[in-house]
DNA sequence: GCAACCCCCTTAACGTTGTTAAGCAGCCGA
DNA sequence: TCGGCTGCTTAACAACGTTAAGGGGGTTGC
């Protein structure tokens, strides 16, 4: 399973293993002894590394954050120092959060536990701030309209991991029609079903273009 | 702790007495011993009544969405049978449902991670997705305007609950200012800090304020 | 009136988990 | 050559979810 033994571990060896083996077993299979087979290794070496499990997982979602922000830079929208429209960035932000989660089984969660174990989130937000208030936002209207669409992500994709199809097993996720059958009695709600639970990448970005929106509207208003 | 010792247990009280406990010693302190012990009763009981402990969670996630439900239908806005607003309903839902899940410690997290048991919900989506589809909606724009909202409350008060004020011990919660002062070379995420993990009340208002700005610019649109 | 039965709970136990304690091999500076 | 730090090992612990087996008490059938 691992290509080299290397004669040391470091931090980011285990973490890589852990998003690794995650996509393998899911966050319930996740277990210290699991990943440390995986390093060929026995399950309290890892301790020498971090504190404790949960320490871990924060390493976990922290390396998940940073990789979103360089998925973000990368498709900037246009030549490297464009002077770049607020709105370009602010979709690609949350389209670049939302991929980044879905590149792992239960990514939403783990992400959404754990709290960072450093600052390098900082500048990106940092960034789309600035260009928000260039654009004539305020410090507070920036922030909300920020960090609307970044709960509008997480809740987004916790629920799509939860009911959608798993694609790292061979889970079909959760049966719309079936859905359909039971919830007879209650036909917009059953047909609701249908456009919630159907295709995912579709419905985040018509859900991600009405927050937007509402950005806009505000802002003019 | 029991007020009375009642012969015999039913589903109904196992997930009363989950929901009283999950309040003192939260999502990780959940154990089967622990709830079983509250009751009078050793944990194997439990499987009587549950086949497995997230048979268990699902229960109370489903019990927490019927007590949302009842509370947006108390709060109705006005007299019982009055024409209602689409907006009203709304908000009125979105409301009820974070107030629900800030009831209970980790709220968030048991609702999110769950499937419901039966399809009570059903009626009182159906209700409000008819309220919007006679405002002028249609099937997709009404369903993805109220997935949205949904979206937006789950991940919000995901965020929430891992980042605020724990009101069930005394946890202080995430301390922004020493947030700031790590990212003082990021004056703006900083600042963004103090905006997004202080009021939470106010922020949610704020951040649910656009996006029924976006869902009512998309339609006149 | 008694035997059979089913409901609902108990005791006992199993395998697995996160975590700690103690110790041991290898390297590095003195 | 010695002492100490680094980075891992083996051994063990308490607690967890879960299963197996059994038993007491009420109800039913005859």
């Amino acid at each position: 399973m691992t290509p080299q033994r290397t004669p040391k571990l470091d931090r980011a060896q285990v973490v890589d293993a852990a998003l690794r083996l995650l996509d393998e077993v899911g966050l319930d299979g996740l277990t210290l002894r699991a990943i440390a087979a995986s390093l060929d290794v026995k399950a309290p070496a890892l301790y020498w590394h971090f504190k404790d499990k949960q320490a871990l997982l924060d390493e976990m979602a922290t390396e998940i954050m940073r990789r979103m922000t360089a998925r973000a830079a990368g498709a900037g929208g246009g030549p490297a120092e464009a002077p770049a429209d607020w709105r370009a960035v602010y979709l690609t932000t949350m389209r670049a959060l939302r991929a980044e989660l879905l590149r792992h089984r239960d990514g939403a969660k783990v992400y959404s536990g754990a709290r960072f174990t450093d600052t390098s989130y900082a500048a990106g937000l940092d960034a789309s701030l600035h260009l928000l208030i260039d654009a004539g936002f305020t410090m507070a209207t920036a922030t909300r309209a920020w960090y609307t669409a970044y709960s509008y992500t997480i809740g987004y994709v916790i629920e799509e991991q939860a009911m959608g199809p798993n694609p790292f097993d061979g889970d079909e996720g959760y049966d719309v029609e079936a859905r359909a059958e039971r919830l007879a009695a209650h036909p917009l709600a059953a047909e609701a079903g249908r456009v919630m639970f159907r295709d995912f990448d579709e419905g985040f970005e018509a859900g991600l273009a009405l927050v937007l929106a509402g950005v806009e509207a505000t802002m003019t208003g």
